[in-house]
DNA sequence: AGGTCAACCTGAGCGC
DNA sequence: TGCGCTCAGGTTGACC
């Protein structure tokens, strides 16, 4: 499910419930997701506060009291969900449905703050992860010192991005899917940001030419922060936190519509190709 | 060293 | 209705 968009928009509908409250029940309902929860998981969780929610990457950030950080990814389908403990209940700016009596299948983990909330991670293809790691370790962790830098911060620009390309012999395609070069773009943005700048998914990375970088680099920020806006993409999986979709999938280009016309080219039919592994979509005859 | 690909897992959709 | 196949917003480790 979520590339930068979607997380981005889980982290912010989880301010109200988490940032400046206190765990008082955590529950793991499974031994692991994708890699086994951390020993005593739960049982540590208990009694923190959430300091800080933020994120990096695809991964959403809560910095806990006590020095550590709780790192949560939602894989291809994770989802959180946040539910009012009491129904007459409200938070911030939204009215919070009362949590079920029982947790859903696939509810892999359950945390109830003094919200008070309940907020639940589900993820049927269970490769998310959830751990926790120190707070001042974050750079340096597995997890995370290999990770290139945001494409919405300022350290993401055209020189950057010419530099990063500049030795790349993969394919544009799957340059941009590394996320040791740039954090949080998937599938959909790449495709998306590859449509608007006009260049074939195809393409050698190195031999992308300095004015179409730059028009690359504006069309990542752009369809990022466009998607953000709109609250993610919502396919199969993603829901905001209260179960709203999002609506970018609206507005895509070329994702997931193989065969249809192209709104650029007056011919262009969209086409599917498998890139390692992978569907790109893309309009043979505007992207070159 | 850099690039590609199968594997991890469940569910939805499609053709027969 | 059901079976078998393909595909899915990601990441990783094994392999060329």
């Amino acid at each position: 499910m979520p590339e930068l968009p979607e997380v981005e928009t889980v982290m912010t509908g989880l301010k109200p419930a988490l940032e400046g409250h206190r765990f008082t029940h955590v529950e793991t309902r499974r031994k692991d997701l994708r890699i086994p929860f951390p020993k005593d998981f739960a049982k540590r969780l208990n009694g923190r506060k959430v300091l800080h929610l933020w994120r990096r990457a695809k991964y959403i950030m809560a910095d806990l009291d006590g020095g550590e950080t709780l790192v949560i990814h939602l894989g291809m389908s994770g989802r959180m969900t946040v539910f009012a403990k009491s129904q007459s209940r409200k938070l911030g700016q939204f009215h919070y449905d009362p949590a079920p009596d029982e947790p859903e299948k696939h509810d892999h983990v359950i945390f109830d703050t003094d919200a008070p909330a309940r907020v639940s991670f589900n993820d049927h293809r269970r490769f998310g992860l959830m751990t926790l790691i120190d707070t001042g370790k974050i750079e340096s962790h597995k997890l995370f010192k290999d990770v290139g830098v945001e494409p919405l911060s300022k350290g993401f620009d055209v020189a950057f991005l010419k530099d990063a390309l500049k030795d790349k012999k993969a394919p544009i395609k799957s340059a941009l899917l590394d996320q040791r070069l740039i954090a949080g773009l998937g599938n959909i943005y790449v495709c998306e940001a590859l449509w608007r700048a006009k260049i074939s998914p195809r393409r050698r990375a190195s031999r992308v030419k300095p004015d179409e970088i730059a028009l690359l680099a504006n069309a990542i920020k752009e369809v990022l922060l466009e998607a953000v806006e709109a609250g993610g993409s919502s396919l199969r999986d993603h829901k905001q936190v209260h179960g709203e979709l999002g609506y970018f999938q609206h507005r895509f280009a070329v994702y997931s519509r193989e065969k249809k016309l192209c709104q650029r080219a007056d011919d262009g039919i969209i086409k599917r190709i498998v890139q390692s592994g992978r569907s790109s979509f893309f309009c043979p005859i505007c992207q070159r």
